[in-house]
DNA sequence: CGTCAGTTTGACACGAATCAAAGTGAGTGG
DNA sequence: CCACTCACTTTGATTCGTGTCAAACTGACG
């Protein structure tokens, strides 16, 4: 997806005249916690993350995952109160700002303001997709959405061949997703693997037909990515 | 909630040098739909709507609900086509913008602009609750839920007096937010109704007891709407 | 060799969907 | 003013999908 590519490049301008500092995260870090009041905003720069919040009897449900390119924290930088948690999935590298310092960027380069709208516009719509999926689909056509959204969100940033990615995830990590309890997301893993639309290995997934992923579950991969001229 | 009603007067500002336009709607209208390319956007000046996508097959999600105050399609006039569908549940009032006109905004009043991606954010934090309900809360956790947040959103722009929510929705929409099927939510509000929770009228629900609501539905509420000062 | 996290499988229980049908009330036309 | 319709709500019976419980399997690691 060329319209990513060409974010990027802005998104590295905006990492060189703000950034206050790299930060580098092991698997299983926890970044940012549920409650907790962050002064940092930071931008993943490589490895895979993902945000959850968690009922008070302990219930996790995974909101989304972060790729490099990605903003982690930008919700509370603006609100305040970090209402969710990121945990690392992998090794990461991100790049850390001021949350005060937000104000001046907007003020100085409108262009990456606009920039950041666009991005947490990309994040809603993400979260408009898992929402129609958690609501309205069965537990296979859930997963099956899952590893197609999966697969084109690590394609969009050059982490996927076309046959074969590679996910840091366990089938815990699949069940908090998509709402489902470990039991019979390993029996609805299964069943795609009956399908042959993927092969399950140890901690990660193959894709062997995206476009079968995407039929079963009736979506028609994400909108185009390309970022309007500013 | 006096954070709501200091961004209302920015808000206010943002609409006197940016509208080309105001637009009344009936009930039921489609504001946007899925798949279009609106060359506008919107503020809700006044009344009820909501946001939903639907699959292939005709089954339909609520992905949130829209009050005064809002923007109705930024996400279209960011990324380019419509996600998702908007539909009235009261007439509306609602002020119109040309959608190319953003980037002039983000341009000439950074301090809006920023306004904007606070708008964008507290959405993000409204679909991460809404994810979290539809993961990983029960049937009548769910409608506890989403009772005790609408009640919080008209509160905060002074649609609900303290005990009393008119809310202009049919159990059929309950049922599409909660991803439950019609007959399941008939019952489970049966249920909040008999723990004297609520009440339901045609069309319509009352709130007796907001603090059962949010302990039954484990939520404790909404983040602290303040905006930040720019 | 033992431990531990993750995966797999089968039996059973329970919550939610579906099917079917009736009740309610607002609006409409005779 | 009275059927009549139509959208919405309600209820009961039954089916189906998913959760829970229990246990075994696998491979990495110490």
């Amino acid at each position: 997806m060329p319209g990513f590519r060409e974010f990027e490049a802005q998104e590295l301008r905006f990492i060189s005249s703000f950034k206050t500092g790299e930060l580098v995260a092991e698997t299983g870090t926890t970044l940012l916690s549920e409650g907790s009041h962050s002064a940092h905003l930071y931008t993943l720069l490589s490895g895979w993350a993902f945000r959850y919040k968690t009922l008070p009897d302990g219930r996790r449900q995974i909101l989304n995952y972060m790729l490099p390119g990605d903003l982690v924290g930008l919700q509370g930088s603006v609100i305040g109160e970090m209402q969710h948690s990121v945990e690392a999935l992998s090794p990461l590298v991100l790049c850390v700002f001021q949350r005060d310092r937000l104000n001046e960027l907007f003020r100085n380069h409108p262009g990456l303001g606009f920039d950041i709208t666009w991005l947490a516009a990309q994040e809603e719509r993400m979260l408009d997709d898992h929402l129609l999926s958690l609501g309205r689909r069965t537990a296979v056509e859930r997963a099956a959405y899952l590893i197609a959204f999966l697969y084109h969100r690590a394609a969009s940033v050059g982490l996927a061949s076309p046959r074969n990615l590679y996910l840091p995830i366990t089938q815990m990590h699949v069940a908090d997703t998509l709402g489902l309890s470990i039991v019979h997301t390993n029996k609805t893993l299964r069943k795609l693997a009956g399908k042959s639309l993927i092969r399950w290995l140890d901690r990660s997934c193959e894709v062997l037909d995206v476009a079968g992923l995407m039929e079963l579950a009736g979506w028609s991969g994400p909108a185009e990515r390309r970022r309007p001229l500013i």
